[in-house]
DNA sequence: GTAATCTACAACCATATGGTTGTAGATGTT
DNA sequence: AACATCTACAACCATATGGTTGTAGATTAC
C-alpha cells in the first residue's frame, strides 16, 4: 500500500459517523437513504461520508434496482490493522537489538 | 475511548510524516529537532506533528537539558488496534448470527 | 557575559474537509 | 403517463489542516 492509500485510509476510519457505517454495513447491506435515516445530518452528507469509505475501500457500492447496496469490507480493515501491528513490531524489535548487544560483548568499536 | 479520541488517534495516523515520526520514535527516542532533520519541511512543521501525536497520545516528550526527547507509545497503537479488531469482530458475528438461524428454525415470527 | 542551539508559539496563507441546499437522472409504483 | 423514491453531483460556506515566517524564552557552550 502506498503512503497516500495509507493516509486515505485511516482518514477515512477517523470520523466517528464513517466508523458507525462500517459498522452497521459490516453485519449486514444497507441502502445509502437507509444509513441516512440513522444520522442527524443531510443524504448528501452521508452518500459524502460512503464516498470517503469508499475511496478508501472501505466500503463497496452494488446496485439493486434503485438502490445503491453499501457492503463493508473487512479485507481493508485487517489491512489498517497490518500497517499499525509492523508499527508495534518496530518496538519489539528494539529489545531484539539489546538482545543483540547482551548476546555480543562489542568485539570492536 | 470516547469518539473524539479515537477520531483524533485516527487522524494523527493519517498522515505519513506522522506515521514516520512515530516509527522513529519507537526504537528511540529522538529531539524534535533530530526529527526535524529528516523532512523536507520546516522545524515549525514538524514539531506541529508531533503535537499532534502528543494530542492523540502516539507520542510522549520530555526534557533533557535544553532538548525535548520524544518517544513514541505503543499502547496507544495498540489501542487503536484493538479498535479495528473491534469493527472486525461484527463481521465474524455474522456467521454467528446465521448460525443461529440455522440451529433455530424460527418457532415463532 | 555573549553567542549558539533548541524549543515554543503566534500570525498568516492555501487548500482540504464536513456540512448545507438545489437540481437532475434513473428506477419503481400506481 | 404521472408520480414518488433513490441517487448523483454541483455550488456554496465555515472551519480545520498543513505549511510558512518571525519572534521570544531556556539552556548549553565558549
Amino acid at each position: 500500500m502506498s503512503d497516500a492509500e495509507v493516509d486515505r485510509l485511516f482518514r477515512a476510519l477517523a470520523d466517528a459517523t464513517r466508523r458507525d457505517i462500517v459498522r452497521r454495513t459490516l453485519t449486514g447491506e444497507a441502502s445509502v437513504s437507509a444509513l441516512a435515516a440513522d444520522y442527524d445530518m443531510s443524504f448528501a452528507a452521508v452518500q459524502k461520508h460512503v464516498a470517503v469509505l469508499e475511496g478508501a475501500g472501505l466500503v463497496s457500492k452494488h446496485r439493486r434496482g434503485r438502490e445503491r447496496l453499501v457492503r463493508g469490507n473487512p479485507d481493508q480493515i485487517a489491512r489498517a490493522r497490518a500497517v499499525l501491528a509492523a508499527l508495534e513490531e518496530l518496538w519489539y524489535a528494539r529489545f531484539s537489538q539489546l538482545d543483540d548487544v547482551l548476546a555480543d560483548p562489542s568485539p570492536d568499536s
